[in-house]
DNA sequence: AATACACTCAACCGCTCTGCC
DNA sequence: AGGCAGAGCGGTTGAGTGTAT
């Protein structure tokens, strides 16, 4: 017999995501929450299986994702977790904040394990590959040193550990540089914000519902450095994408100084997302 | 400019895990 | 304990895009 199919395949639609099935997903799950997502595309009327629901939801329209490529950081990261923990990309990913499973494992694939081979590394087993296979890896353009993108010698091949506490842990090595560009949410699309923003004008929303989009650690800013204030509209702003990318580049690149790091501080003013201070 | 090839990443498939009855 | 349903995970695919010839 098989097994019972996850959904009625039969009418359904496949392949890309429309912008219009996208605005659709967005408004269902920001007024209802996501309680079953078989049912949900009923619901929120999509031609869609509940699975590729979710999908689109946890890999590109949840409104705490990051975009773009990872950082050098964000890859040291992964390179060490996946000595640790192998391909199991759901466990790396609940490490990088704002980054899916998918995102990482398309990641891996496609840039660290060239990477890698490239440095005479086995991607599968974070291990000096043999002199045959040593013979026939390419030599890296840029010259990549293993230093250079963050291998971290001291790892060495275990067994998945269950526990993750005993794992390396992001946030607070970031914070030992002061700063975390993983605690400040990433926005993005702009239809998502406007989305948000029309929910938070709700009267119906409460501040529970505003933090299911934010993560639960997460700490807004008090000094005027981090937000600006917005008394006409009575909004309270945050930063842009653009001013975290930038400082993603100064903290990494040696070429700067704190002056600089000053600087890119005070030019901070595209606001990434606007909701009412009232909300909070 | 046209074509071939390489690369990227969103999305799908099928399996496993988990919780409920 | 066993069966079932729903959710989650990891491997894989293929369309779209970029680059080389």
């Amino acid at each position: 017999m098989g097994r019972k199919p996850c959904c009625e395949k039969v009418g359904l639609k496949k392949g890309p995501w429309t912008a219009e099935e996208d605005k659709k997903l967005v408004t269902f799950i920001l007024t209802n929450g996501h309680c079953c997502w078989r049912d949900l595309p009923k619901l929120a009327g999509l031609l869609r299986c509940g699975k590729s629901c979710r999908l689109r939801w946890t890999n590109y329209l949840r409104p705490d994702l990051k975009r773009g490529l990872l950082s050098e950081y964000e890859e040291q990261m992964v390179i060490h977790l996946h000595a640790q923990l192998g391909n199991r990309w759901a466990k790396i990913a609940s490490h990088l904040p704002g980054r899916t499973d998918n995102e990482i494992k398309n990641h891996w694939n496609t840039h660290i394990k060239k990477k890698l081979r490239e440095m005479g590394i086995d991607p599968l087993t974070h291990s000096p590959l043999s002199p045959g296979e040593e013979q026939t890896k390419q030599v890296s353009k840029a010259g990549v040193k293993s230093e250079e993108v963050g291998i971290f010698k001291e790892s060495t091949i275990t067994e998945a550990k269950e526990e993750d506490s005993t794992l390396f842990d992001p946030v607070e090595t970031v914070n030992n540089d002061g700063f975390c560009i993983d605690e400040v949410p990433l926005i993005e699309p702009h239809e998502i914000l406007d989305l948000v923003t029309c929910s938070c004008t709700n009267s119906s929303r409460s501040l529970e519902d505003l933090h299911y989009y934010f993560p639960a650690d997460f700490e807004w800013p008090s000094d005027s450095a981090t937000t600006t204030t917005d008394t006409e509209s009575n909004c309270l702003s945050l930063w842009g994408i653009d001013d975290f990318s930038t400082w993603d580049l100064l903290i990494n690149d040696d070429d700067h100084d704190d002056s600089d790091r000053k600087l890119a501080l005070d030019s901070l003013s595209s606001p990434l997302i606007q909701c009412p201070k009232t909300a909070f």
